[in-house]
DNA sequence: GGTGCTTGTCGGCGCTCGATGACATAGTAG
DNA sequence: CTACTATGTCATCGAGCGCCGACAAGCACC
């Protein structure tokens, strides 16, 4: 999933921490931060720092990387790999 | 490339402003921050706010993406996809 | 030599982040 | 109904971020 602002993080985070059944008590606990911090984040807060950001990130188990938009490992990337459809290419050549 | 800190954020931004050939100067005018800041960024340091980085990565045209590891797309990411590879496991089952 | 650009770093200052504690509102279980 | 939990929000406050401006060091080029 593309992150083009806090939203996407936000968004990310609280479906990760739903499905892991933790309430915001427990992810701040783990993380080291206030609830209230895990609160605003969860709302799209964009003056967050990073450094907390991935300390959340890496405790939900969840990864982020950055690449050059064009590179070929991008271009799966945010939309998922149909491999029907990388076949069915492949068998149309 | 897998981000687990901000000196894989600093790799990046230097890297990739290298390759565009541009100054600390150049890029802190285009986002909108001081030099300082793009310095310190660049040289990893951990509490800087994310909106800003996003930011930059945007100005650089980096891309910033957040997955569930274990997830299909991600199978692939920052080793590259090597398609005879993939062609060769389908034909063999 | 001198000029120019780039980068690293500093002191100062304003401003806001994040912590804390409290309060209110759902929602759920008993 | 009464607890209990989870979540949203607020005021206060200390700490630290980011800005500005300046300075020095490095490097290239003339």
């Amino acid at each position: 999933m593309r992150v083009s602002s806090m939203r996407d993080v936000a968004a990310a985070v609280r479906g990760r921490r739903k499905d892991l059944g933790l309430s915001q008590a427990a992810v701040a606990d783990r993380v080291g931060v206030s609830r209230a911090w895990i609160n605003a984040v969860e709302a799209g807060k964009p003056s967050v720092e990073f450094d907390l950001v991935l300390r959340l990130l890496d405790q939900l188990d969840l990864r982020l990387d950055i690449n050059k938009p064009g590179s070929l490992g991008d271009v799966y990337k945010g939309r998922g790999v149909d491999l029907d459809t990388v076949l069915d290419d492949y068998r149309a050549r």
